[in-house]
DNA sequence: GTCAGAATTCACCATGTGTTGAATTCTACG
DNA sequence: CGTAGAATTCAACACATGGTGAATTCTGAC
């Protein structure tokens, strides 16, 4: 009896992408339950691992939860390609970039996840703050020109997006998720075209 | 020596608007930390007051929250009156009374509470998707003619007013935070506005 | 003045959490 | 083969949480 059947402590047999495993059912879980709601213990289970393990690479919770919420793409470049469209055309331009970086795999869960955990978790606010200031906001006010009127104006179109985004894959907003890219991106536009052009509306109170 | 000098048990001499005092705190604590990062023994403690006491009077945490979570004011209401206005200046009508309605003390706190929990919590998602569709959605889409496609605008309407609500409130978004309401209001209504009238914006992919 | 009942606290319980430290087993290199 | 070190597990700690049940004290009606 040199060898009981399951394993019971000690180094695994085998190749070793525990790593990653332990990564990806992290982001699984900070995506469905968000930070607080994710559970090392679940994590670990869901990698077929022990909890000691995750923080034996990991450090802790939190450095799991950044090592986890690394970017796949980067938004600074999408938002800035779209910038470099035609003035008119810039809030269509905007709004495909957008919807479509949302689609591909793995990118709209780190930023939903990302949401979610802002909106429980102070240190997740700040980090979520920071990343669309630089990444998203920056990038589409200095196309506006830079003044604090851009600024504002920015920040109006980023809190459309991010209210898309909220909507669409948190709340679940019947017609907003189950409607299509293709369809969504001129509606889109058309609103975010008004931030992107100066030219106030005529209207008084 | 019959009175010592803190009661250490037993009713407290005086009124008793300790339920009161126990649901402003509940709010407070739910408005800053949401669901999951309120606890009954902080709301307890801001309120003065025993742990035990507040589920005494609510029987459990879900109950404090959705007592806490009573409404102040009608939406329903409020975005029907906006809807009344003149075609053209609807989405302005919309866009002043949102922002007028989330500076009146409580409405604010109460919603972003909802948003913050909704992000972590699957049941008061629920909640707020049935709240967002019934007393804001529908009244803009019927406006609109009620169609499917009035719907999807009216979504994409709605979800900007909560993109804003996230920017201005959770993660506080320099612009958007420290702009006031009537700088806000003209852009803002501009925007909903291109949800509100059926003009289909000409772009093309 | 009595007394039912409400308001309030106290002392716990069961559970789940992040985290630690030591132990065990495998791999790779000499 | 031997062995250093990495990979992995085990058992446990300290703590916080939501919740319970009994006890105590006050108030209001008769």
């Amino acid at each position: 009896m040199v060898n009981s059947d399951p394993p019971r402590g000690g180094r695994r047999p085998g190749a070793t992408a525990t790593r990653d495993a332990i990564l990806a059912a992290a982001r699984e879980a900070f995506f469905a339950r968000s930070y607080e709601g994710a559970t090392i213990r679940g994590i670990a289970a869901a990698a077929g691992v022990d909890p000691a393990l995750v923080i034996h690479y990991f450090a802790n919770k939190r450095g799991l939860f950044v090592a986890a919420m690394e970017l796949p793409v980067n938004p600074g470049e999408v938002v800035g390609a779209a910038m470099r469209a035609p003035r008119a055309e810039r809030g269509f331009a905007l709004a495909k970039a957008a919807l479509a970086a949302w689609e591909s795999p793995g990118a709209s869960e780190v930023i939903v996840a990302l949401m979610r955990s802002a909106a429980s978790d102070e240190a997740a606010t700040a980090v979520l703050r920071d990343f669309f200031a630089a990444e998203v906001l920056a990038p589409i006010a200095n196309a506006g020109g830079g003044g604090p009127e851009a600024m504002l104006r920015a920040s109006l179109a980023v809190s459309h997006l991010m209210g898309v985004l909220f909507a669409r894959f948190i709340v679940r907003i019947g017609p907003l998720a189950d409607t299509d890219t293709a369809t969504l991106a001129p509606l889109l536009g058309a609103a975010l075209q008004t931030y992107l052009d100066g030219d106030a509306p005529e209207v008084q109170s």
